[in-house]
DNA sequence: AGTGAAAGCCACACATT
DNA sequence: AATGTGTGGCTTTCACT
């Protein structure tokens, strides 16, 4: 499927505040509140949009330490496999399987590098893990939006 | 700071879905709507919430091909010229400096394969740019949510 | 943290082009 | 097929307890 402009338009002003009203959002694409309800509704039924979600600042909760994982998994893991050991981790917000060496790429998100070694530990732990490669996060410059997946 | 219980249970509901009523969460945690709006607004002061965005779909959108890519800069550039060059791509989801061999680790979606080699090339061109190296992503396992600077 | 009132917003039906 | 208008009902917001 395709956006239209006027989509675009109303999904970019959502992205920068979910929870900005209809008519809000009218006013500024040029359509009445009802339309631009209906064209989100139709955006949601047609998959374009997967949800709407609050945006955490990690520090701020003490969240201060990221880093990601490569993993070189036995031969024959099915990414499903993989999918579903890592979704018990609350400390991993992405996880992908990827072409190169690695077989796939984990992001987690830890208090500090005790929690980070711990979890990196228990991933390396994971039966089907031979193992892993990883690499601090020193600075996150930019952090933009899309869902795949529910996670 | 830290959240508490109520807290937590409050940005969890909003997590799942950021438009849910405020009279519709305080149900859930056992508050009022004004106590709920009240603690939303101090945890956004308190920069715990960032925003709310809306999560969209690229498959559904047209925009199928994501991968990511390693930078390595030349000596002394600064992460700050780093993220206002990234920050001109549509194409780029995030991007950190990291610890190990790359300087910079940089999450792209493109539309088709040609679409992200252009984006690999425009990058790559980048003045402070000096090689890079590239992993595609086979298929995204998971995908949660934490946002820490505004893109 | 709760209550109550006023303002604003949402969601539906129906009419319009 | 898609948008605008209008109305009832709910939500948000604010002052006060």
């Amino acid at each position: 499927m395709r956006l239209n402009g006027l989509d675009e338009r109303i999904v970019h002003a959502l992205a920068e505040d979910a929870r900005r009203s209809y008519a809000d959002i009218g006013a500024e694409v040029g359509l009445s509140a009802p339309a631009v309800k209906r064209r989100v509704d139709r955006l949601r039924a047609d998959g374009a949009i997967t949800g709407f979600t609050v945006t955490v600042d990690p520090a701020a909760i003490g969240w201060r330490t990221e880093g990601m994982i490569e993993m070189f998994c036995r031969s024959r893991t099915a990414p499903e496999d993989i999918r579903q050991a890592l979704a018990r981790y609350p400390e991993v917000v992405s996880a992908s399987t990827v072409t190169g060496e690695a077989d796939a790429v984990v992001q987690v998100l830890a208090a500090d590098m005790r929690h980070f070694e711990q979890v990196l530990e228990r991933i390396a732990g994971e039966p089907f893990v031979e193992r892993t490669k990883s690499v601090l996060v020193l600075s996150p410059l930019l952090r933009r939006h899309a869902a795949g997946p529910p996670g």
